[in-house]
DNA sequence: CTATGTGAACAGCTTCACAGCG
DNA sequence: CGCTGTGAAGCTGTTCACATAG
């Protein structure tokens, strides 16, 4: 028997999708029933054709004559995400950075839910950190055990970076198997585990670099 | 006369060029004097071939036989992005996310200090978030007047997605020309602006994406 | 002999343009 | 008609392989 689905999908489309799925979901509080690949593409600075070829990658799930229905694109692209259930999430590093995570609302209407706190420091160990779940700061050491007990499958690095890689090192020999690494360090990890990395001050510097080139460009046209 | 660098950069090489300089950082803070393509790649990930070509697409700056200067590189990559000077970066959104962002040491290292923060509630004006810097939190009347003051052309946005529209407008009728959205949506700016936008579900949404890849090939595998 | 810089080959992604369906 | 899905074309980015410099 060959492979059901052939096709290999490119990064690219896989980060759009994200982004289709979320301003789906801004539809859908507006309600709107369906979208046209034109609409969508529109609100997120693409050509229509992108956006099908996208949604075409993972399915055909459009109505020609009529476009996407909402309802049914957010099913199938939560699907896909593999966000249609809940995911755990462990978060290490009780810092301004950690604490803002840990009470962001962002992450549980997209379906994670960080179910545990860790910090190296004993000091913060027993804080009550987020008041609604009761989430109190728990030791490393209780790690493996708590990782396994609450099905923790991901993990969030909010870290300094020097001691982001061995950190990294203990959450994937609990079990965690993607991390979401805030740290500005490149980690290395095995090939069965994932790793997301933001990185805050590199964002700005993009920025930065972005910004220059418009003024530079221009300062060149008002010259010429 | 013809244009003096006629080469248009990808943008791969830039997002590239900042994870370079971070690198080069880390390297030059263990002593290193200089690197190869090749050193600077494993390290990221990434080719030497790919390191090489993207460097080239900024100018020569190796050196056959030896790799390249380290205290070299970083002055010209600095430079390249515009962070060899500091700019005056401005916060609206005093939420767990902005407090964070307020407070991370990671900006002014690497060349962006906030030197204002707005925010819409008055009961937070006139609160002290940064005991260091003395920063108190302003109305957002007072944003066009305190942009042009501190001569800031870039802004972070740490509001919820019900006003970052509307905050974004604010801030590009006051003179910033650069924006990093932490709002989950897309903002829509004139072509002058640039956006960098940080949706941190995403984030996490991608890496959940990425794992069940790697949990679904390893079913497959063992099947096999 | 080591390591850069770079044309040329290659791969991958995006855009085009249109057949086909509701 | 309107709008999707998709081969084919076009373009951009990556890898290769080697001339060249120290």
């Amino acid at each position: 028997m060959p492979t059901g689905k052939p096709t290999v999908i490119p990064a690219p489309a896989v980060r759009r999708l994200s982004l289709y799925l979320r301003e789906l979901e801004n539809l859908l509080a507006q309600n709107h029933r369906t979208v046209s690949s034109r609409q969508l593409g529109e609100s997120l600075g693409l050509t229509d054709a992108q956006v099908r070829k996208d949604l075409a990658y993972f399915g055909q799930f459009g109505h020609p004559g009529v476009g996407y229905r909402v309802d049914e694109l957010i099913a199938r692209a939560r699907h896909i995400l593999g966000t249609d259930k809940t995911w755990n999430v462990a978060l290490v590093g009780v810092g301004n950075l950690g604490r803002a995570l840990v009470s962001y609302r962002g992450f549980i209407k997209r379906g994670f839910d960080i179910v545990a706190v860790f910090d190296n420091d004993p000091n913060l160990t027993g804080e009550l950190v987020d008041a609604a779940k009761g989430l109190t700061v728990e030791p490393m050491e209780k790690l493996p055990a708590i990782v396994k007990e609450r099905s923790i499958l991901l993990g969030i690095l909010a870290v300094p970076a020097s001691s982001a890689q061995q950190v990294a090192d203990r959450m994937l020999a609990a079990g965690v198997r993607g991390v979401l690494n805030f740290a500005p360090v490149a980690l290395r990890v095995n090939d069965r585990t994932a790793v997301a990395a933001v990185d805050l001050a590199v964002h700005l510097e993009q920025l930065c670099f972005q910004v220059s080139s418009l003024i530079k460009s221009a300062d060149t046209n008002e010259k010429v």
